[in-house]
Parts: structure tokens; C-alpha cells; sequence
DNA sequence: TTGTAAGCGTTATCAA
DNA sequence: TTGATAACGCTTACAA
């Protein structure tokens, strides 16, 4: 910057200015320098300038698994609002770890992020202290929260389960069976299990614990899914399989067998993705407005910030995004 | 820094050794700071230290599409090896688009980072001249290229689409039809058509345009893009789908209209994902070695950064990692 | 093993 | 509209 203004012949402040407040400087002294900083291919250091400034343009994302395509709807939507204003995106995963969760905050604290994002509502003690200290906007997503620790976007895992319930009772099932990705850890699945339990319960059905099953990632855990429960009660109606893609390769196993769907059995499936419209038939299943919550998460930060600059006068919010059930063959 | 120095009773020099160079500092002293860190819950500013040390811990990514879930394997190579060197690693998109990959190259660059990979090989003069000038390690990836900016980690495109064109050769096939996203701005795309093409010529097969044709993304399209190239040629034997997948998509509109694949067509994909192996029947694709491809960008990177501290002998690297052919029950 | 001094390359602040 | 000056919070280099 140095060399910049001594060959514009001004001072660095004003190829600061030139760069950060060009309607602060005169036209002719702007066009001068901007020529010059193109001529030698200046390329600022953000560095330097966070530092004194005492602000990044950095913005951390910390996702239990890059692996799973759910997240890229929401980091998507992120990235489209933050790019807009200019600020950049950090991105980790904590393999579904609260201890590495608690890492990855403090390692991106210590960047002096403009805000973090977190897609989990649990956390360590120690996070949570972390973040509170830190005066750091963030924003907790993937599961509705009534004590957020600053910011909430989120929707009701357990109503969105309670809903699936009441839609499979309401289609004339009464012998269920449950599938989900391993709950331990991840509070999501748990409460829209839990949920989908209550539904049914307040319909007076218990579920037998053995048709309730925690399987692995991928379309083929699906299939596994579907032949383990059938194989413990041949006379079961319809399946819940929430998470990910498994309900897609349950209903690809029913294809392999010869199942008809939902004739011989029922299914409906969570997160709705593309494959849930595409296989035959399509699939029940509840959708998340996983876009618009990576939208409203992001614009919180960027208002947060500017808001900063102007007053100071914070405010938490938790906002309830909702979700849908979108009923289709398969059920 | 300060204050846990006024603390301890240190300079704060030796702060700054418990944190970045402990086995320098007597134990007890060691252990009498970290103490007076914990207690007032120091978080260090890398702002600062990476002004001071002139070294970030960012390694910036740029890839066409976040919501593709292709990137999504090669993420977290990167992610993992980067995570294993206390390196963070920074996302966007460039839309396909060189214009904005040049404006992201050039935001990022601002930040210092110790690293940039592009998953791409053409660029904007303005960005060349960006990453040369930089010093900046850089990897390019997605295809193989002979003029390198720094570094390089792929497989051929080209090469690739000559094989498959090999594979549906020698199972008799002589009537083609294929269909992938737009092509325009991505040369994976076009090395990987030319070179079906490359392959098909070879064998005395001239390939009628009518026959090549590009759709949008998603499952939806490789069903229209099924039904399309059947209703202008109903005597086509095999589909070569390029991208994303398309492949899987026409296989679940062939299941829809109860045509018999391969007796009546083949079908044959590229990226093999999960969805492959699970359709009815399973598909022929070609498999890059993206999770490898994400850990040798990362790596290199990494030894780069690890050099430069020591002598600054740099060295350009392209590295092959090739690729396979997945013969399936779709052809 | 520890400390001192001098930056790192910007921006905030105030004065001109 | 522009400039001088003093930070920003660390690390490098060297000295003790």
C-alpha cells in the first residue's frame, strides 16, 4: 500500500480510502490511484486491515459431516447471501463429535470469525462458554431450541415427526417400524423418533422396540433396513425410515423383491431430496426448508454485523422455519 | 496476551511460546501459564499472530457448484488432511462462471492463504496472472492439464470417455446416443464427450449430432434425456450419460416404461455414486478417485507450506491418479 | 530459558 | 478531501 501511494503521490491513507470508501475520495485522486493499483497488480492484505480494524470478513460452519448431501442445500444458501456481502465461508465437520465440535469453535474463534454457524443444538460446556465469551454472533440450526445460546433458524424435528405419525394413522396403518441413522449424538434424529413415538402412542399404538433399528449411511443401509424389519415381523405395514437417503434404497429393495409399494408395505422417508421424487413409487416424506435456513442463518450474521457498526443494541432470536409433509405414492 | 503475561508473571513473549512452541519453555513455567489461560479463557488472535508471522492457517477452495454433490468427496479429502495440520479450509462456488472464479481467486488471495485449489484447469488470463504473481501454492483439479499454473491432481477426462466408448464397443453396441450437462465452460465435460467421441471414431462410428444432448442437472434430467434421444432414434443401442446422475435418472424412467436395460438399451454413467450401484439393474460408470484426489491437493498444500520453512525449493507437481471403468448390469 | 525491541500492513481518529 | 499518528495483538530476531 506503501508503494502504491508513493507512485500515486498521496498518502496510504487515501489508497486505504480509495479501496474501502471510494465516494470519500475525489474523483480524479480515485481514478489515479485505481490505475496505479492495477498497474502493479496490488492485491490489499485483509490480513493486516482485520487487525486494525478489529473485523473479519470470515464466517465459520461447523457441520456434523461434509459426506452428507443434506448440508449442501444449506451451506448453498449460506454461501449465496455471504458471497453477496462480501464475506467468506469456513467450513469443517465434526464427525458427529461434540469433543471435535468444541475444537473446531475454538480454533475458529481464535480467527476472530463475524459469525459462526452451527448445525447442532447440543454442545459441550466448555462451547458453550466459549461462544458466550466470545460476544460472537451465532447461529444454531437443525433442531428447534428454546435456550439458544445467542441465535436460532431452525424447524421441529419432534413435530415433524409427530406429523409423519399422524399422516401414516391417517392412511389406515397400524404396525409400524422405525429406521434411522445412529441417534446417540445427534439430537435431530432423536426427537423426530421421539416424536414419531408420540404420535403413534396418542393413537394408542406402542412400537415394538425390535422394529426399531439404527443402521448406517447410504442407499444400501436402506435396503438392509427394510429386509431386517421384515424379516422380524413379516405383518408390518409401514416404515419410517428418517435420514438421509435410506428410505430410497428401501424402496430400490422392495423393486429388487418384487415388493409392491405401498400395497405390501408402506414407506415414507425424511429430507426430501431429488431420489425421493424420482424412484417408483415416489416417496412420502417430510421436507425441510434446508435452502432458506442457510439463507435466514447467514443474513442473521451479516445484520448482526451491521448492526454492530450503527447500534449496539444486540437481540437473539429463534425463528421456526417449519416443514411440510409432502405425501406421494409411496404411502 | 498481555494480561495473561501480567498474570503469569511473564513477558509476553513467553506467552506466545506456551501457545506455538511449548517444549521451548522450563514445565513449570509451562504449566503455570496454561494454567492463567484457562482460567481467563485466553483465545489467541490469529489475526495478529498471521500478521506478525506473515502465515495464515486458510487454504481456500473454489468449486463450480456447492449443491453438486460430486465436490462432496473431494471436500472432505481436503478437509481431512487439512483438519490433521490445523489448517481451515475456506468454500465458494464460482457458478461455472471464470468471471466470478477470478473475482473469488482475487478476494482470496487478499486473506494470505497458505494455499488455493481450483477444481478446474481454464481460467481468466487475470486469474493466472493472480495465482503467478501471488506465490500463492496453488492446485488445479477436475481434469488433467499439461500447462499447469503450480500443481495438478486428476485424471484424464479424455482418456476417460475414450474408455467408456471401449467398454460399450466390445459389448457390440454400434448405435449411441449421449447426454450430459451443458458443456459450455466445462472443459471435464468436453474432454470426457470428445474423448467418447475420440473412441467411437476409431472404431469407424461417426456419431449423429441429433444424438448429443445437453440437459440441466438432476435426476428429472437424465429422464428426459432418456426419452428424448429414444424418440429421435428408437433404434439407439447405448447411452453414454456424462455427469452427475443423469445415468441413474434414465434408469428410473426406464423402470417407469418397463424397457428392459440393457436387453432393449444400455445405459452407462460417469462419477459413480451410490445411486449406481442401487438401481435396478446397477450401472456402468467410470470412478474417479475423488476422496484421493482431495487428500493429494491437500497434501501437497501441506508440503509446500512444511518446505517453505525450511529450504524454499519449490517444486510443480502433476500428479495422475487415474481412474475406472465400472462394467455393471446396465450394459 | 526468558526477555526486549522492532515490526507485520493495514485502519481509526483527529487535525488540517 | 487529504494526511499524520497511533494503534491492532501478535511473532521474529536477537540479546541476556
Amino acid at each position: 500500500m506503501k508503494e502504491v501511494a508513493r507512485l500515486a503521490g498521496v498518502s496510504p491513507m487515501t489508497v486505504s480510502r480509495v479501496l474501502s470508501a471510494p465516494h470519500l475520495v475525489k474523483p480524479e485522486t480515485l481514478e489515479q490511484v485505481q490505475s496505479i493499483i492495477r498497474a502493479v497488480r496490488y492485491v490489499p492484505n485483509r490480513v493486516a486491515g482485520s487487525l486494525a480494524s478489529r473485523r473479519t470478513s470470515l464466517v465459520g460452519l461447523i457441520i456434523p459431516s461434509l459426506r452428507n448431501a443434506l448440508y449442501a442445500e444449506t451451506i448453498q444458501g449460506i454461501s449465496d447471501v455471504l458471497q453477496r456481502h462480501g464475506l467468506h465461508l469456513m467450513i469443517s465437520d465434526s464427525g458427529y463429535s461434540l469433543e471435535r465440535e468444541e475444537a473446531l469453535i475454538s480454533a475458529y474463534l481464535s480467527q476472530r470469525p463475524c459469525g459462526l454457524i452451527l448445525h447442532n443444538t447440543t454442545h459441550t460446556e466448555a462451547a458453550r462458554h466459549l461462544l458466550q465469551d466470545s460476544g460472537v454472533p451465532c447461529v444454531e440450526t437443525g433442531n428447534l431450541t428454546t435456550q439458544p445460546i445467542d441465535m436460532a433458524v431452525s424447524y421441529s424435528n419432534r413435530e415433524a415427526g409427530r406429523a409423519m405419525a399422524d399422516h401414516l394413522l391417517s392412511r389406515g396403518y397400524r404396525r409400524f417400524g422405525f429406521a434411522s441413522l445412529p441417534i446417540s449424538g445427534n439430537e435431530r434424529l432423536r426427537e423426530r423418533r421421539d416424536g414419531f413415538f408420540d404420535g403413534l402412542r396418542a393413537a394408542g399404538i406402542e412400537i415394538d422396540p425390535a422394529m426399531v433399528l439404527e443402521v448406517g449411511e447410504g442407499l444400501e443401509n436402506g435396503s438392509h433396513a427394510l429386509a431386517e424389519l421384515m424379516r422380524r415381523d413379516a405383518s408390518v405395514q409401514a416404515l419410517f425410515l428418517a435420514g438421509d437417503v435410506l428410505a430410497a434404497g428401501a424402496i430400490l429393495e422392495c423393486t429388487r423383491r418384487g415388493l409392491r409399494v405401498p400395497g405390501d408395505i408402506a414407506i415414507a422417508g425424511s429430507d426430501d431430496n431429488e431420489l425421493m421424487q424420482q424412484t417408483v413409487p415416489p416417496i412420502t416424506t417430510v421436507r425441510f426448508p434446508r435452502y432458506r435456513i442457510g439463507v435466514r442463518s447467514a443474513e442473521l450474521i451479516v445484520s448482526r454485523q451491521e448492526e454492530e457498526r450503527s447500534q449496539p443494541d444486540t437481540q437473539s432470536a429463534t425463528e421456526d422455519l417449519g416443514f411440510e409433509i409432502v405425501p406421494r405414492g409411496s404411502t
